[in-house]
DNA sequence: CGACATATTGAGATCCATCAACCAATGTGG
DNA sequence: CCACATTGGTTGATGGATCTCAATATGTCG
């Protein structure tokens, strides 16, 4: 069982009334296709957990976006440094469909943590889950070539080629669209 | 001031009882320079914290080492992936100087953790700074060149150009040897 | 259908890796 | 104290991976 798995589990098994109160701190919000959830220069005030649809993180550089996660159903969208420091951030949240979310706000969870120390201890396994999953992307970069990132996204996360034009999985895998067109051309 | 500063604080000001429980759950372990405080298999059971000397984390990849951390003192090593998961890793953690560490075992943390919810937050931040960190690497690796990075090194951790050889800050850096050699060259 | 976004293909340039030779500093056994 | 091995770093030549620019093709949606 991987670890998201756990975590899973973890939350399914909390007391009702924790889950109660997160429904409570929490509103659900609709955005369509194109929509920006979070923007340049903004505090990332809220995580959105993603009830339907697709979204991406992202950030300019020289004018050009680098996507740098794609989330899909159930995963947890937020700008990591600007949420934690609660500070502006460098990094875009755009639908990539119409998709539907609950909303958290950052004071909300913070004073339902104190409240409730099973939601500290969710805090601890998210940010480690989070913290590991970069590590293997910086992984990826250190140790395989575009061609074998590419087939590693393959294998792995399938969906995220299926749903996302090329050019923005480009960027995420750190090439130019166009080397991304011949990768594929060869396999 | 940074998030680092903000830890540190914190673990000041955490009550004595604290401190002193923290202290007796762990002990200090002397290693002489080359000395592997963690090989590649092993489960990571302690972290280590850092009291005096240099050492660093590395893994193999088609038989070359790539140097992924570098410690100082007061940093905290540890194979993030294993410890968290108390699975076996790919990561060695070495002794560069003759080391002095306080090692508290994963075990004995967890149980503090559960006795001590300001152990629980510190943890948070803990994984959270870690988190952000690698995000940085991240960055540069998606958006500076060879040289831009080794520009960014000096700048921002001269003292890592200045105690370690240019053989690990290569691959730290992500180039071969002979690139960085290049590059120092014409700088 | 037309317009705009998305993807492919080609040619040339650039960055960086690899292989190999060489050099300097350090350490070790005799 | 010397001879030699070892480690760490430099330099040169060459090739491959990937980028950029530009032209063309394909798709999609009002």
């Amino acid at each position: 069982m991987n670890y998201l798995d756990t975590i899973q589990q973890y939350i399914n098994n909390l007391p009702q009334e924790v889950h109660q109160a997160l429904k409570e701190a929490s509103t659900i919000r609709r955005y369509k296709k194109g929509d920006l959830l979070l923007q340049q220069g903004e505090v990332c005030q809220r995580s959105f957990h993603l009830l339907t649809g697709i979204a991406r993180k992202y950030y300019l550089n020289e004018g050009k976006e680098i996507t740098t996660e794609i989330y899909f159903q159930n995963d947890l969208a937020l700008s990591f440094e600007s949420y934690v420091l609660q500070k502006p951030g460098r990094e875009y949240i755009e639908a990539l469909t119409d998709i539907e979310v609950s909303a958290t706000p950052f004071n909300a969870f913070r004073a339902l943590r104190k409240q409730f120390p099973a939601l500290m201890e969710l805090d601890v396994m998210l940010s480690e889950y989070y913290a590991i999953w970069l590590e293997q992307r910086l992984f990826q970069f250190y140790t395989l070539s575009a061609t074998e990132r590419y087939r590693a996204i393959l294998e792995k996360s399938p969906q995220l080629i299926q749903h996302i034009p090329l050019t923005m999985l480009a960027s995420y895998l750190g090439i130019s669209l166009e080397t991304l067109s011949r990768i594929r051309a060869k396999i």
